[in-house]
DNA sequence: GCGGGGTTTCGACGTTCATCGAAGCATAAC
DNA sequence: GTTATGCTTCGATGAACGTCGAAACCCCGC
C-alpha cells in the first residue's frame, strides 16, 4: 500500500507531476515548489551511490546490522553513519536498536511513494507556449 | 534514441537491487557500484526542485519550449539551460530545435526505468549478518 | 550583408556535500 | 568500576553544485 493513494487518490509529491503550472490561489504562495522541494528531497537522499547500495541491501535483506553497512558499501563507519542519517531523516528507512548492534530497515511505502511520483504522466491538453502567446 | 531499455526485459539499473552482496566473480572489479552509480546519478540528475519542476512541466505537456521553462521554474535562461543540459545529459529529456525555438521533451523510457529500479523488492533468503558470522 | 531575439557557454561567487580521523556515547562482559 | 565493542557526532578539508551576468552562438527577417 505504498502510503499514499488511500485517503487521497495520489496524495503525495506526486501533485507536483500535476499541480504545476496553475492558477495558483494564493498569489504569493508557491504550492507547486513545495511539492518539488520535497520531491527533490526525496531524490538528493538517493543522489549517492553508496546511499543507492544501501537501499539495495535493505530492499534485498529485510534487516541489516549497521556493521554489514558499513563494509558494503566499502567506506568508514563515520561515512556509513553519515549516510544513514540521511536516508533516516528523508524517512527511507528506519533504525532499532537492540543492544549493542543497530539494525536498519527499508520503509518500502516511501520507497513506493517515490516511484508512484514517477509513473503515471497524465498528459493535460496543453498549456499553451509563450510563443504561441506572442503569436495570437 | 533512449539507449536503454528495450531488448532487455528490465536491463537497467535495476539490477543493482539485486545484484548487490553477491560472489563477485572477478576479485577488484566492482560490478554492483557501477550500477549504483548509473542509478545515483539518475537519481542526482532530479535532485533539486527546479528540475523536479522542470520533468513536471515535460511529463504534463508533450512538449514545452525552451522559453517557458525559463519563466516555469523562476530562474535564469542560463540557469534553465544548465538544468536542461544536466537532465539531457542523464537522458530524462531530448531537445529538438526548431528554427529560432528549442523544444523539450521528456523520455518516458528513461523515467520508468528510474520507477522500475524502484519497485520489486525481490527478497532473497538472508545474507547472514556480520554478527552472526563472528557469533558461530 | 545587418540587427535582433532565443539559447547556450563561460567565469566567478558562495553554498552544500562526501569523506575521514578523532572524540564522545552507550551497551555488554568481566 | 573497568575494559572492550559498536555506533554516532564533531571538525576539517577538498570537491561538486546552483546561481547569475556577460559574452558568444545561431537562426530568422529585413
Amino acid at each position: 500500500m505504498t502510503t499514499t493513494t488511500m485517503a487521497a487518490p495520489k496524495g503525495l509529491p506526486l501533485t507536483v507531476l500535476s499541480a504545476c503550472c496553475q492558477p495558483a490561489s494564493a498569489p504569493s504562495a508557491p504550492r507547486a515548489d513545495e511539492s518539488a522541494q520535497t520531491l527533490a528531497a526525496l531524490f538528493k537522499a538517493l543522489a549517492d551511490p553508496a546511499r543507492v547500495t544501501i537501499m539495495a541491501m535493505l530492499l534485498n535483506a529485510e534487516e541489516v546490522c549497521a556493521c554489514d553497512i558499513s563494509e558494503g558499501i566499502g567506506k568508514s563507519a563515520a561515512t556509513a553513519s553519515h549516510h544513514l542519517k540521511i536516508l533516516k531523516d528523508s524517512g527511507l528507512v528506519a533504525s532499532e536498536k537492540r543492544g549493542t548492534w543497530v539494525y536498519y530497515r527499508a520503509v518500502p511505502e516511501r520507497v513506493a511513494a517515490i516511484a508512484d511520483a514517477l509513473a503515471s504522466p497524465q498528459r493535460t491538453p496543453r498549456p499553451k507556449s509563450r510563443k504561441e502567446r506572442s503569436e495570437s
